[in-house]
DNA sequence: ATTTAAATGTGATATAAATCACATTTAACA
DNA sequence: TGTTAAATGTGATTTATATCACATTTAAAT
């Protein structure tokens, strides 16, 4: 497989040289993950670049106390440049929420790219800038908002950010949301069946359907 | 001023060459803060790098109920370059803790190093990966710990990373601290009042000395 | 040095959310 | 297709921490 013809690139690999094209695709490894498998885990060797061209996936930390899952993050994106970047170990995990393709690139190789195609650097340097600010607001929120507001903004999250439809399957466990919302599965459970009684939304087991946007951005905003 | 002399340039301004020193000199200002005063704030355009020489900041975002103190960092090192590049305005705030001394680099002038120079480019991706990865655990502490620890955590944090030494004056007023482990001004008034009982600290208004070190490291780990 | 405002300490009370316990449903698999 | 395990729902109870209220101390300003 030539890199060239990858219908996948990055924003960053745009910008890439033929001769520099050629070079990855000598130094890059394509491989599947099925819905649940690890693509990488923490305390795991981190030696190459992981780039999700396909998928969905979920970046998780065994904290204290519980999981969390810092960020969910759907393709077309690097994963976890920073664990890879200066640590030898991971710091953290990534598990596809859905069937995912993946490429392995060999870190000198990604490293020679910064160092002499600075398009390219910029464009990473972008790319952990934008993380790094939405971070920040995802710590905001977690910390500062009540359950109901985590919840109605998560379901908004995956309306907007991930699916762009109203109706959707929900790609986690009600424990899994708890743990992307920092709360419990069973607090998950009642409030998204209050939210179904009091008709801001209709669920089937993981099938979401928003109904009432506007409540959903209201209760968000009470926190 | 001439950027040659400087005595705190950054790693990455370190393999800057001659002439690109030359041309940071001439698109760099250097400004100086006295305690409490805005560095720069949240909501107002944002169109210089932020390069913190001397002094402490407070970084801190105004949230749904709160402010936050998303972090404080010591020099040297640059501020809010995530917010400086890829947004038109800051999404949050800096303001100095100790007297300060900051520089303001064109933005262009910055890019073009990137541009030009993979080593610095390198130097600039591996400061930000490093900020992700202590934000994700900073987060993770905030969200899973009980106060106690937490207060234990900023405690040792103060000793170990910005002041090396066990007796500190607190940069902090007791909500400011509430702030940074997002909780209130009463919990935090308690809590140190409790570790000064238990002989784990001395307090006499700002100053602080560390008594039992394992204790402090017990407790932030128990949670 | 005196006044005023800001910061801090501390008890009493309220509250959001965790925990516990168990029933029920859904999905996996053999 | 039936059996077992995993996931989910829901009430009752507990708990950590916020909130409120007010006294006291410290720092700032005149």
């Amino acid at each position: 497989m030539n890199c060239i013809d990858c219908n996948f690139k990055s924003s960053a690999t745009k910008f890439l040289s033929k001769g520099e094209i050629e070079e990855l695709s000598h130094n890059c490894a394509h491989v599947e993950f099925k819905k649940g498998e690890k693509i990488f885990k923490e305390s795991s060797f981190s030696s190459n670049i992981i780039y999700l061209k396909s998928g969905l996936v979920k970046v998780h930390i065994l904290g204290p106390k519980n999981e969390q899952i810092t960020k969910i993050t759907k393709a077309s994106a690097f994963l976890g440049l920073p664990t890879t970047f200066n640590e030898k170990v991971n710091k953290y995990s990534a598990t596809a929420l859905e069937n995912c393709k993946v490429c392995f690139i060999d870190l000198e190789v990604f490293k020679h790219f910064i160092y002499k195609n600075g398009v390219f650097a910029y464009q990473i340097i972008t790319e952990l800038c934008k993380n790094e600010i939405d971070s920040f607001f995802r710590c905001l929120n977690r910390t500062q908002k009540q359950i109901t507001g985590r919840v109605a903004d998560a379901l908004l999250f995956f309306y907007h950010d991930i699916y762009d439809d109203k109706e959707f399957i929900l790609p986690l466990t009600r424990e899994e949301f708890g743990n992307y919302i920092d709360t419990t599965r069973e607090s998950v459970s009642r409030i998204i069946n209050d939210f179904q009684k009091e008709g801001i939304i209709k669920i089937k087991n993981k099938k979401i359907k928003i109904l009432k946007e506007e409540r959903l951005i209201n209760i968000s905003e009470k926190g």
